[in-house]
Parts: structure tokens; sequence; C-alpha cells
DNA sequence: CGGCCGTACTG
DNA sequence: CAGTACG
DNA sequence: GCCG
């Protein structure tokens, strides 16, 4: 057998089988009786993999689902339902829909179609290695404050090991061991606990967004990525959170199996319940509950609608209970705004990703534009790009003037955006800056060229002085902004696109009471310094 | 048990 | 104002 | 959902 990123994940399903009386062989022979292929393995490939034309006759294949289903309703389901099929398996059971088989969780009672020799014996298949992630760092572009930045990064190195206490809890275990000594001398009158409490926030971690093709929690991670979007579309947010800050723990947590419910739940984030639910991906490679969810089809058309901009979570349900389930439904019969109504036309457009160069393309148009309206006025290209995305989902775009405020830039952004329609770069506005102090633009713009989608596009104007906190702002991501915001509101600060501020009171809901006094807002870095968070490039500022 | 980011634009 | 959006 |  070769060794397998996933032999972890296997080892602990080959146990548990064993531990149901299964037989487990390393070669095959004529004593097998089921071959359970990892997930993502193909049926040709098994042949491949056996040397063999064709599987024997009373062999059953099955995907890893079908033991653990066994164990779930304590008998032996039928190997050749939809659920346990192989991917190229040549039955006629694989065309069943799974949307259309109802009831799924009924124990599929297991009997007849069972091979005639009882189960005795198990071959297990190794797993292709994943796939790779869609956000690849990139440390190739770099602007004159990422090499600002960059700099003060190599004259005051910032371990964040030696931020990071051994936790002051009793049950470390499994946490991935920080070295026990270091001290910094402890600015002031910081304690061991006043480092302690804000460590679990999200920005105080290196995050790259990277998959780690060796962690050997992917399978768990993604199925509870589906739940979380399961919770999303029900408008639960504060689930949603929780899924997402425990799914983010468990990624950066990639060198440990997280097989055990004490395991997972000593992670952060993690509490009873989903420690439980992570047992129960881990010993049955799913979730019930996900099964559930995912046959009401109402959620697949709440998706689509979801996905057309300006139609949220309340319209896109008002949408479905009316009984729409296409674009084309909605189009002809439903009041839209405007919009709304460019996002149904464009809405394939909008969906594609946007390959890295074309982003920079845009953003050259942009800029170059912008040299014959005002030669001081500079654009940057923020969000995932500046975070060194492969392709993004949009297209952010600072505009600022070193000493200017915002009206002076806000009339460089009309007559940015007229002289941008006018060259049909720029096809449709669809959020626009109303007032003379309006610091936003959402719209619609595209390359020259036949067939070139339309791609969304954001300009904000940010006045010199605020530069440091809008690119921290417009870099995100959403996740590390609102970790970075929560981290200050809990220093009695507060956070925003403007700046930091401090002696902001608030009163019950955390509602501000007033406006506090600026600390920071032009130099990026000082924002980090000031809030005690180690500065990290935009490149690990995905959580 | 209550909190979970903070802001800007639309209709 | 609620809804939607941005990171 | 989790956490204090």
């Amino acid at each position: 057998m070769k060794p397998c990123l996933k032999r972890a994940e296997r080892k602990m399903r080959i146990e548990k089988a064993q531990e149901y009386g299964a037989t487990v062989v390393f070669t095959f022979s004529n004593t097998v009786t089921h071959i359970i292929a990892d997930k993502d393995i193909k049926y040709n490939e098994i042949l491949e993999f056996l040397q063999l034309t064709e599987i024997p006759e009373g062999i059953a294949v099955t995907n890893p689902r079908w033991p653990g289903d066994c164990i779930r309703y304590g008998k032996l389901v039928d190997p050749k339902d939809f659920w346990y099929q192989v991917p190229g398996c040549p039955t006629e059971s694989q065309q069943r829909n799974p949307l259309q088989d109802a009831p799924i969780s009924e124990p599929i009672g297991g009997h007849s179609s069972l091979p005639s020799s009882p189960p005795s014996s198990l071959q297990v298949q190794p797993r292709p290695p994943p796939k790779q992630q869609p956000e690849t760092p990139t440390n190739s572009q770099k602007d004159a404050l990422d090499e600002a930045i960059e700099e003060c990064l190599t004259t005051t190195p910032i371990n964040i090991e030696d931020f990071l206490g051994s936790s002051s809890s009793s049950d470390t275990e499994s946490s991935p061991e920080s070295s026990p000594k270091r001290r910094k001398k402890a600015s002031s009158s910081s304690s061991n606990s006043a480092r302690d409490w804000q460590s679990h926030f999200q920005c105080m971690h290196k995050h790259t967004g990277a998959l780690n093709p060796e962690n050997p929690n992917s399978r768990t991670i993604q199925i509870l990525e589906e739940m979380m979007q399961i919770y999303d579309s029900l408008k639960d947010q504060w689930r949603t959170r929780s899924y997402r800050i425990a799914i983010s723990t468990l990624k950066s947590s990639n060198t440990t199996y997280i097989s055990t419910y004490e395991q997972a739940i000593s992670l952060p984030g993690v509490g009873d319940r989903l420690a439980k639910k992570i047992v129960e991906i881990v010993s049955t490679d799913r979730l019930q509950r996900l099964e559930y969810a995912k046959l009401d089809p109402k959620d697949q058309i709440l998706k689509l609608f979801h996905g057309i901009y300006g139609v949220g979570l309340v319209q896109a349900r008002k949408f479905v209970a009316a009984g729409y389930t296409t674009l084309e439904d909605i189009k002809k019969n439903a009041t839209l705004t405007e919009p709304q109504r460019i996002g149904i036309e464009r809405y394939s457009d909008f969906k594609q990703r946007i390959p890295r160069e074309e982003v920079k393309q845009h953003g050259d148009i942009v800029s170059t534009a912008l040299k014959t309206i005002d030669e001081k006025v500079q654009s940057h290209v923020m969000g995932s790009y500046r975070r060194g995305a492969k392709d993004c989902g949009d297209i952010d775009i600072i505009l600022t003037k070193e000493g200017a405020g915002v009206e002076e830039l806000h009339e460089v952004l009309e007559k940015l955006v007229e002289k941008l329609f006018d060259r049909k770069f720029l096809m449709c506005g669809l959020a626009i800056a109303r007032h003379d102090d309006g610091t936003k633009w959402h719209g619609a713009s595209r390359l020259e060229g036949e067939g070139k989608p339309w791609r969304r596009i954001d300009f904000l104007v940010v006045p010199g002085e605020e530069i440091g906190a809008a690119f921290l702002y417009f870099t995100g991501n959403d996740v590390f902004n609102r970790s970075m915001r929560l981290l200050a509101s809990k220093k009695g600060m507060r956070l925003n696109q403007k700046g930091l501020y401090k002696d902001v009171v608030r009163g019950k809901n955390r509602e501000k009471l007033n406006e506090g006094t600026l600390l920071e807002s032009k130099d990026e870095k000082k924002i980090f310094e000031i809030l005690g968070v180690p500065y990290r490039p935009p490149e690990h500022r995905i959580c």
C-alpha cells in the first residue's frame, strides 16, 4: 500500500472496522469480500491498482461511508445503495439521484444483495493527494508600502511564538507545541494572563488560507464548511460564526489528526456540540444533519438567488416563498431594484473568478485614466489581490492623495467614473456615493474585446491621512478585520476604515456613545503595534 | 445569560 | 428604517 | 454555535 497523506484518517477507520469484527487485508485475494475505496478514488483506479479488468462477482466496492453506516445502524446495510457507490462504478444504481432519494436516513436493511460470502475482510485503498488551494500567497508583487512595511519587519522581527505562552490551563495537551521557555521583556505590567486572553483572537495568528494538503483534517473541514453554509443560508449568523472559527482552528492545526472528543474540545472555538460532530465525521465520514439539510431543494434555489448582487437572504427567501425557481422567474415577475436587475443580467459574469493578471489590467486602466485627471492621485489595488490571490472575486481599488480630503477626492472620483464610462471600461454603477463626502463606488468594468465578462469593481476614496486604516480595511480579509476590530473594542478602542480610536465609551449592546480620540490612521503597521498584534503581511491575513 | 465588527449605500 | 454590501 |  502506498504511503498516503490520509493515512491517519484511514487508520482510524480501519481500526474502527476491526473493532466491529472486520478483517483487514493488505493484499488482494479470494478471501476479500469488500473493497472500501477512499472517497476520491474512481472505479477504474481500483481496477488499475489491483491490476484487474473487472471486480470479481461477489465482491462489493464501496466508499468509506458504508462501514460508517453499518456501525451507525448496527447492521450490514446494502453496499449497492447509491450512497456507497464509487465514482465510475458500472452499475445501474449509480443513476439514482440523492436529491430524489428523500428518506436517506432510514437504515437500508442490510441483507439480500450482499455478496455471497460473509464480510470478513476489507481491502482499503489509498487516496490521492488533495487538490490545491484557491488562494495562493505570492510574494512577487510589492508596492512602496509593502517595501516600507517589510523594512520595518526585518528591523523589528517579531516572533508570534513569543507572544503565545503555553496555555495557562492544565490540559494543554495536543496543541501545536510551543516552546516553553523564553519571555519577552514584559512591557509594563502585562502579566501572563494579560497576554493570554488576547491570543485567542484570530488576528493574533498567522493564516495563509492555504489548505495544507497534508492537513489530516481536510475531510472534517470540508464537511463542517458545508454545514456552515447551511446555517448561513438559514440566517443563523452566530452559528455560522462559530463554525467559521472552529474550521479556522482546524486548518491551523495541520499537524494533528483530530479524531477524539477530548482532542476536539480542547481546541479553542470547539465546544461540546462541535466536538461531537467532529467525532461523528471522523468515524462515519459524514454528518447526518448535513445529509438532511442538503436534501431540501429550496436550499439550492436559495443559494442561487442569494448569489445575485443586491439580493441578501431576506430577499432570497421571499423569492423562494413566492414560488420562484429560476433567475428567469424573478426577472419576469418580481419587483427588483436596479442593482438587482443588473445582478441577474450579469449573474454568470459576476460569479466567475478574475485571474490575477486581469485584475492588474483593470488596475492599470484606472491608474492611467487617473493621471489625466490629477497626477497626484494614486490608485492601489487591494482586496484579495493584495493578499496575493491567484484569482479574485472582484476588484478593489483605493483612490488617495497626500494631503487631500474626502471632498476633493470625491470630485476626482466623479471625473474618473465619467471618463471610464466614456471609454466603455465601466459598464454600470451599482452602489454610488451620493453625497459630496461619499467614499465608495460599486460597479462593473470590463476589458476591451468580444465576450469579455463584466467584473465587479469597487472604488474607495481615502483621504491621505487615513491611508493606513483604509489599507487595513480594504486588504481584509473580512474575518481578519472583524477579529482586529473585536480586539480593539475589548481594549476600549475602536477600529474602522478611518482609523484606530481610544477612549471609546460604550453603553449596553456595546453601542458606541462617543467617537473616541484618534490614535493612528496613517500607518498600517502602527495600528498593529498599538493593538499589540504582531504585524502580518497581507498574504498572512487570510483567516 | 448576553455578546458575537463597524461602516456606507439603497429604497 | 431594514436590508445589503465591503473588507 | 462558543465563550466569559
